[in-house]
DNA sequence: GCCGTAATGAGGATGATTGTCAAAATGAAT
DNA sequence: ATTCATTTTGACAATCATCCTCATTACGGC
């Protein structure tokens, strides 16, 4: 179990970064075992979250939990953002607010704490999810 | 299974609703289980997390999910406001900013995106638990 | 006190996520 | 291409928070 001193490179690992290349919303892990699945990938579900995990810590996804728990992935631009997110259809836009960041600072300061960081995410219906009613 | 048209006060209820307004930190359904089981109230777990569901959707209290996904729960002020939390000792700070508010209107306007609603959560480590490393 | 209803809680079900570990795959060196 | 130490996989079991069921108990208006 210790930690492995080289990082190799497999089928799955390599549908899974492709997908994710492809796919513009927020997906659960299982909802990304069955995509693969029913595109022909065979793959088991632990390589799935475990594969998104890695990918989490290592800042190349972003994670971000659905109203009821469930953690989604998604693969974003690299700069700091937030997300504004269809609550209907997952459909995800990249938002950025400078003064946001400086704000969520400056609170933290103000009260003393430190080794900050923060969420903030925007849900609301998309314009074309609003249509469909 | 319908609806009910009364809402009684029980001995449970009130039990949690003054563990609620002396803790100034958010606690999970089980803590609260615990807090309340180790001073002598009887109260079973189902009826923890019912009644803070109910004070939840009520707008009663206030709701935020922990780092691994645990609904943590917190009686608040009234007004809108967001939280500076202690990933420490969990320690609360309730935080407000109409720039903030606003700017996230904006984003999800300019976007298309109606019924709106936000998360914003600010993470750290407070001053006392900074020196207690 | 009586009684229709609401609320409780023990115990079981659910479902996402994680752990286990033998078997398979990778890749660097022969 | 073959070897081989190491990493990775995946079927399956285990966890764990949360929800569901439903017989029993508690409220509160009369
Ligand atoms: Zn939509
Ligand atoms: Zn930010
Ligand atoms: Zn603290
Ligand atoms: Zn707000």
């Amino acid at each position: 179990m210790a930690t492995p001193t080289v990082v190799r490179a497999t089928r799955q690992r390599t549908a899974i970064a492709e997908l994710l290349g492809e796919l513009s919303e927020f997906r659960s892990a299982q909802d990304i075992h069955h995509l693969l699945r029913s595109q022909g990938d065979g793959i088991g579900l632990s390589t799935v979250y475990r594969t998104l995990q890695t990918l989490a810590d290592a800042g190349e996804v972003d994670v971000i939990q659905t109203a009821d728990g469930e953690s989604v992935y998604r693969k974003c631009s690299d700069v700091h953002h937030h997300h504004l997110v269809c609550r209907d259809c997952g459909h995800t836009i990249e938002v950025a607010g400078p003064a946001v960041e400086r704000w969520a600072d400056k609170m933290a300061d103000e009260h003393g704490f430190t080794e900050v960081s923060h969420t903030l995410e925007i849900f609301g219906l998309c314009a074309d999810c609003r249509v469909k009613q």
